[in-house]
DNA sequence: CGCATAGTTGACTACGCTCAACCCTGGTGG
DNA sequence: CCACCAGGGTTGAGCGTAGTCAACTATGCG
């Protein structure tokens, strides 16, 4: 299910939303500066994060292509932290007034819009109710089960690389590759190059 | 800055909302019942929580006043989370196909709830971002920084015991009372009672 | 007064991190 | 066509930090 796709728009707003390239590096905007646009990652990976009045540097977030991200200017005046791609990257950018404006004229953009949000309070949660399973072995099943669900077979593929998966896990890439390892020795999973069969092995 | 008082919702919506009161330790809804309704807290909090097939209680989030909860149930048939009050608390009740019209007939009561949706994932993004720092000091101190803000000045009131921020922080108790009993003989931080005030030290 | 619960402290353990070496694959250029 | 290289992935050894288990204190409440 795709949501506000280009077509689904209306042509005030459409017309308004521009694409920006980012090379590794260029910054989209720092923190303190007036928040004029929501974007969503066309392609790429953009790193949010904000300095601390010590000077410390904090990630507060990773977004990558399909997500939004900024989501705070459409209540804010200003940017809470910095934006900066980590590759070459893509954003649609939907300006905050216009897309305000659409949101009181077309109330199904509102849902869709309201969906975006759900779906990444969604994906957060599911993300921290990961990293409260402390032991490695039981947060990498986890997730492969929640992968495997939506195909309601028992297979996932593995579409990035391991160590940006291990990121996501909390976890380094070495003890994410020794964990399938011992999976697979285990029988809980099979292994053929990037795709993972779940066993349906009773959860002990 | 209120959202969704009573005052600015439209007739039909404000008729509709029922508010129940819950004593602590009462359930409000247990996970897998039928999404009927979308809750705001009007006072104490609430502990939304989900057992994992291990059968380990793991808390997805803590709801205090004014903040929204279950708004999964805006596009999921049913609760993914059980939500428990854990102290005497007063919700908010807003059923859900109610809401649905009158988002699509009041755009202004969309943004209302998109700005709510927007602070979940505000707080959501930083415990995520806590999880990433590893080591308990460093974690620690984040946290009172991020609680130390709102205020200007640099102290914290921890109004809940010390186990349940230990839970929110992803630590055991015993380790949160080392690192803080570190923190202080360190210079970083001093304890009075419930109250926690950060020295303005340079973060190396 | 006695019990239950939170909080603190200590000793020990275990798990995941770090660092390092190595393999394997895919891409590039001579 | 092969040689070379870069990066991801795997494996090993050792370490450190947070978890675990346990004992004890402090606090609140019937």
């Amino acid at each position: 299910m795709d949501l506000l796709t280009p077509e689904s728009l209306p042509p005030a707003l459409r017309n308004g939303i521009t694409y920006q390239e980012l090379v590794t590096g260029q910054a989209l905007f720092q923190q303190g500066d007036p928040a004029l646009a929501v974007f969503i990652v066309e392609t790429g990976r953009l790193r949010l994060f904000r300095y601390t009045t010590e000077g410390k540097m904090v990630t507060f977030y990773v977004a990558r292509a399909g997500e939004i991200f900024a989501e705070v200017a459409i209540f804010s005046d200003f940017y809470t932290d910095s934006a900066v791609a980590e590759v070459d990257s893509r954003v649609a950018v939907y300006p905050k007034q216009l897309l305000l404006d659409a949101l009181c004229e077309y109330p199904n953009l509102a849902e869709d819009f309201m969906t975006l949000l759900v779906r990444k309070i969604q994906s957060l949660k599911f993300r921290l109710e990961l990293r409260d399973i402390r032991s490695a072995h039981e947060r990498v099943l986890q997730y492969l089960r929640h992968l495997a669900q939506p195909d309601d077979d028992r297979s996932v593929n593995l579409d990035r690389p391991l160590k940006d998966i291990a990121g996501d896990l909390g976890l380094t890439p070495e003890t994410l590759s020794r964990t399938l390892r011992r999976l697979e020795r285990e029988g809980a999973i099979a292994r053929v190059q990037r795709v993972i069969m779940l066993q349906n092995s009773s959860v002990a």
